[in-house]
DNA sequence: TGTACATCAGTGAACGCGCGTTCACTGATGTAC
DNA sequence: TGTACATCAGTGAACGCGCGTTCACTGATGTAC
């Protein structure tokens, strides 16, 4: 259909932004466990049934909320990734630092995509592609590393089979020139990035580690060091 | 009070298992969010309101779920490491192991204590001691093999002012003769099991990694690496 | 050992609530001629 | 440019549901004498 559109298909575009904006702003106050179709249309002044006219169901509309997350969070991530000045670990350091602060700031909608998935809701494939924009801009940071020549060896020595199998489907799946190793490595930092970010939002380090941020910054140093990112 | 209790106290502590072994089966099946007093109540066959003679509320419920599962992944980590022959790296890994072991047969308790927080309910301080019991044990660990000398340099150098005195504070408080470097290498190492368990439990490895088990072997290796726990 | 009494488990009805979703309708708005 | 019509946004009432929690009550059970 192209950019251009009918006037009734902009006013759709517009209040179906209307209403994932409101549903965001309830997500951030009050969390996803209590997002109610009805509550959105109320606060937004209209009929509760009006909403259906726009959103099929509620789930629909989580799928909306969830899908509008990740981009918030990727597009965080690229443009702080964009804008970095520095070498790749430089860039690599300050992406990690974006994907913490957009956390912070909206700690609902990160349990809402990174925390435990909300039962009953099975997300369409939708999602996929929004889900994985962060993973695409970490590899793409470990490629470029590799192509510079900043890549020293992984610190994974890799041991069975299966994992040796399974690193190089995904290289073949993505067409990458990463060796096996880095990409266990990079899987096993990514776990990294996200359980240090949880520990901190869902407050395991409260009264433990006054200063969690200049905790994540040995985490992100630990990051660099296990894919072998090497400095300057 | 002591362990001698009236006819009465006893019947009310069987009952009060059998109405939170009926809510965790339920959370077993359905999860955190769709559970309900009058569901269990209804699948024991008493009224809804008798709960109430147990339970003052549903919130005091939950806290008893969120012990139960604290207590449940204790005892099984603890089990493992008691009966787990070699030296200490061997009993760390089989620790590791019977965590992740459990997180799988046990997804849905997994997500209520590792997962995000079940929003507008507060943990009481009753849950702060069972939620302490994996660390503690794993932090006995550290201990032993740092007393055996089995405990080689932390990979990790510590820069911030800030986190150099939030290492000693937590040594200080817990009276450990562990290294301070040490100490943050175990804390970046603990969010990276929990990281690399959740990304498997909440499906972010599905279709990506086959063989995850493997995957998480690698992880403990790293975690090891991490504290500078040495083999043999 | 037998009886009176206090304790407490358990009941069932009720309160008030909010939810997701449907449906027949009204009225505005853009479009085709 | 003016009019007829189809489209579609939005309404409000309704359905049926399950929830947490309270309350006055009944009847069993253990205890004290």
């Amino acid at each position: 259909m192209g950019v251009i559109r009918t006037a009734h298909e902009n006013a759709r575009a517009l209040v179906v932004g209307e209403i994932v904006g409101e549903a965001r702003r309830q997500l951030a106050t009050h969390g996803a466990a209590t997002l109610s179709v009805r509550a959105v249309a109320r606060e937004l002044g209209m009929a509760s049934s009006a909403v259906y006219r726009y959103v099929s169901s509620k789930d629909e509309l989580l799928t909306l909320l969830i899908v509008d997350a990740y981009d918030a969070l990727g597009e965080t991530a690229e443009a702080a990734g964009a804008s970095a000045s520095g070498d790749v670990l430089a860039r690599f350091r300050t992406v990690c630092r974006a994907v913490r602060g957009w956390a912070l700031e909206h700690p609902h909608e990160y349990a809402l995509i990174y925390g435990s998935p909300v039962p009953g809701y099975h997300a369409p494939s939708s999602t996929l592609e929004p889900a994985s924009r962060v993973t695409r801009l970490l590899i793409g940071l470990l490629l470029e590393a590799h192509q510079e020549g900043r890549l020293g060896p992984a610190r994974v020595a890799l041991d069975p089979a299966s994992t040796i199998r399974d690193m190089h489907r995904l290289i073949e799946g993505s067409g990458l020139s990463i060796p096996p190793a880095t990409i266990a490595a990079g899987l096993i930092a990514w776990a990294l990035l996200f359980g240090q970010i949880s520990f901190e939002i869902f407050g395991r380090l409260t009264d433990l580690v006054p200063d969690a941020e200049a905790l994540f910054e040995h985490a992100v140093t630990t990051m660099a060091d296990l894919v072998g990112m090497t400095p300057s």
